[in-house]
DNA sequence: GTAAACAAGTTTGTGATACAGACTAAACTG
DNA sequence: CAGTTTAGTCTGTATCACAAACTTGTTTAC
């Protein structure tokens, strides 16, 4: 254990978190989608009680991420947005799950 | 139970979240504190690798939140900054961090 | 058949925030 | 006393979360 081994201890476990899954919104997004295997904006939209407009912000966020696929379809002449974890954000929500769990441990008691 | 019960399905326990100690960086600062019981800002510095001003200003907040004690004192004529976590910093900590497990408990498997 | 209302999102504007780099003030060094 | 080190604070900037306004198309009212 050489000397220059600093600062290994426990809390640094919070530097190494996923930034696109900590944001709350989008943690909650993630979880219905990987719960529910797919969902659209509508539903979405209910559950979470935010606005169109931060939803659909969060939406664009995780897909340029790659974590989510949006499907756009038209259902009954309307437009219809249909969302589902790819495998990539499938992963990393498991792994940014993994981190909290991690950072929960790491103190006492 | 009645019907107006809704939308208190689980992902919802990431809305409820302390956003001061949601940032990593004041989580770890916070972790800090929680067990050391008290620390400067040098070694802080040296723990968490922020910069000084990085540091400074997550130190900041935390006072103004009424999460840390800043004790300011001359140590060999020298200014030394010496923290230290406010009951109501350590009830919060321990408050979030029953929050994070909820919600990494709300999910199965 | 045109106008108002509605539906489903997207774009834009704003205020807050995280971070780093420049700056400051005091003390020590030669 | 000029320069350097120490210990922080202040300032500038890029990013972000959020809401409000806008867009595109459909349905309803007259």
């Amino acid at each position: 254990m050489a000397s220059n081994e600093r600062k290994q201890e426990n809390p640094q476990a919070a530097a190494a978190i996923d930034r696109i899954i900590h944001e709350p919104a989008r943690y909650m997004i993630m979880a219905y989608l990987y719960v529910v295997e797919s969902a659209d904006f509508i539903f979405l939209l209910n559950q979470t009680g935010f606005t169109r407009g931060n939803l659909s912000s969060h939406i664009a966020r995780l897909e340029e991420s790659g974590y989510v696929e949006v499907i756009k379809e038209f259902v009954a002449k309307k437009p219809h947005t249909m969302l589902q974890l790819t495998r990539k954000g499938r992963e990393a929500f498991e792994e940014y799950r993994k981190s909290l769990q991690q950072m929960l441990d790491g103190l006492p008691k």
